[in-house]
DNA sequence: CTGAAAGCGCTAACAG
DNA sequence: CTGTTAGCGCTTTCAG
């Protein structure tokens, strides 16, 4: 027999539906005896609360949506991984979209579940109309963007930031502190691109060292080990007295440490490569890859508090029909700092 | 404004809620001119259907739930796209749930959710009691097997199979033709558990190439880069003299040939290494993995139609009232075979 | 071809 | 403390 409705265990325990909703919830108080009736028949009944009608009744359901822009990528696996453990056992679900780097697709999902099939949208990075998340906003599915890269210069939306910057910036440095004069950096997004602000990281670091960073060559690539691939062999056919590559991020770091490899060259020994966001990846290939770790968990955790604030708050809003206004200027939460992981990737500027 | 109802559609387009739905869904006929009159106010109020309400209506959520074991194995991640894109414009979603290995957690995402917010469940080897699943298919939540590993031996319930055990002979056999003799076995499980097909395939191979296949030294291992990586050492610490490392998996086989990187094998040169599954990683390590394919993509394929037929099905058996007793023997889907991808990581065996 | 009406299973006031 | 009463937004017979 299918799935027992609350109508069904109420009538078991000899009560009405709006008691055994209230010990289900905890509302309204209960008689000790009672509740201990209702509870035996929902036991005995194996009874489940149907999440769809309390979502209707609600007027919110008990999920959030993760946007990203490539399940291909593994940190984004790896944060929705940090986004579910942050919700396991909180009674909501996770449910995730791909959107394939494609601003279409993820204005599809953005119409079809939010506010509807989920109650708040996580967005890491996919592709999105900032004008479609206003519109999704208005709708009354909250919105936090997950991993904002510049903790100064906050979106018009809620969200969560990681300096980045000053990952850049730790990475160039633990180039120069290791004696690196002569260092290329690979860009893994278009110069304007998302990945500028660890760029701008490197350029001060290099200043700060004395070092005419603007002159140090770069490319700019594709945020995928191919990108890095092809961005080293580039780099290193073009100026082979590098001694060290800056990479904007851990996967076209590795790209750039098979190029090397290709190309005979011996990493660390003779040339030290650099990534950023220790990915699980970075610590299990060889020679294991040195990074500056982002607080990936931390970030999800957080993304996923305020996101729960925001969807309690909207409601509370809708009740008190009280227009407040956006309340205020959007928030914005950053995250601890991003810290070096030296690994086996880098080492010393070979002395010639 | 909140996203209007389909009772304001109606009202805008001058008809009742019944026509709107109706033409929504293109059932019960309407007249052309209506049916603009409709879809002119509709797009008019940008309507949206509230989808909890239709899933509470229609007895049925629109979204599948992929139950997967660790979401830090990269071979779920890329299943999951797999079935995310099997599932794109079907007017499903994909709710991801990551047991973490923990047959606890699996069994509260399927109490919570089997029948109610998703309508159906794929499941990925998640390690989940058979009588959990059972039980929830005896709740009207349809649930297939994503990647049974024995097409001949099906489990009891639906399912899409992949011949593992030729997966693995193929590998053993790619090593026995490269004219390897001692081969040592990494199995990423249990003696009996879910990789023991493909050792099974392994044993045959050697069989008929003339070899014990009891014989050779071989360790069983957890399922990771780290259990490879362990496995190996030990082998290659016991073995000194060994030419080839058959694996049971991408993963072991990747932390197998760290571990003959740092114990000071040249791969492929004294010392082959194969896999099965050919995950993305395998193509962008270097060396690059030898590896057996298996068909992730056609598999969440099946997986999906399979499941969207049993949905289907069930919704019309419980209409007819007919019993239709479990509809015969569950069904299982085979996919086409796995396929040898020699890469780098493989030679012939080094002529003593 | 279209409208009226009865729920789907649950929640949330408000009474008693 | 517990029961009554309305819906939430949509689908779906069944009449007209």
């Amino acid at each position: 027999m299918p799935t027992p409705t609350l109508a069904e265990v109420a009538r078991h325990a000899g009560v009405t539906p709006a008691t055994v909703s209230n010990v289900l919830r905890g509302r309204g108080r209960v008689g000790e005896a009672t509740r201990e009736r209702v509870l035996a028949a929902i036991a005995a009944l194996g009874y489940r609360p149907h999440l769809p009608a309390r979502a209707l009744a609600e007027g919110r359901a008990p999920t959030m949506a993760l946007m990203v822009p490539s399940i291909a990528n593994p940190f984004y696996p790896e944060f929705a991984l940090a986004v579910e453990n942050a919700l396991r056992n909180s009674g909501q679900f996770l449910i995730i979209c791909n959107t394939d780097g494609d601003p279409h697709t993820g204005r599809a999902y953005l119409e079809q579940i939010a506010g509807t099939l989920s109650g708040g949208v996580l967005v890491a990075n996919a592709n999105l109309d900032i004008d479609d998340l206003r519109r999704t906003e208005s709708r009354g599915a909250p919105v936090v963007l997950c991993m904002w890269e510049r903790p100064l210069d906050p979106p018009g939306l809620p969200c969560v930031a990681v300096d980045f910057r000053l990952a850049g910036e730790l990475a160039a440095r633990h180039l120069l502190d290791l004696g690196h004069r002569r260092v290329g950096a690979i860009v893994g997004s278009k110069a304007t691109g998302i990945h500028a602000a660890r760029y701008e990281g490197f350029l001060d670091a290099m200043r700060t060292a004395g070092l005419d960073g603007a002159a140090a060559p770069t490319v700019f690539t594709p945020d995928t080990t191919q990108g890095g691939y092809a961005a080293a062999r580039e780099l290193l056919a073009r100026h082979p007295d590098l001694t060290a590559l800056f990479t904007t991020n851990d996967l076209p770091a590795l790209g750039a440490m098979q190029a090397a490899a290709d190309l005979g060259f011996d990493v660390p020994r003779q040339l030290s490569v650099v990534g950023i966001t220790d990915i699980q990846l970075a610590r299990e290939t060889r020679p294991a890859l040195s990074t500056v770790a982002v607080p990936t968990e931390e970030a999800a955790g957080l993304a996923v508090k305020l996101l729960r604030e925001l969807i309690a708050q909207a409601g509370r809003v809708a009740k008190d029909a009280k227009d407040t206004k956006a309340a205020g200027a959007a928030k914005v939460c950053v995250t601890s700092a991003p810290r070096l992981v030296p690994r086996a990737s880098t080492a010393r500027a070979p002395t010639a």
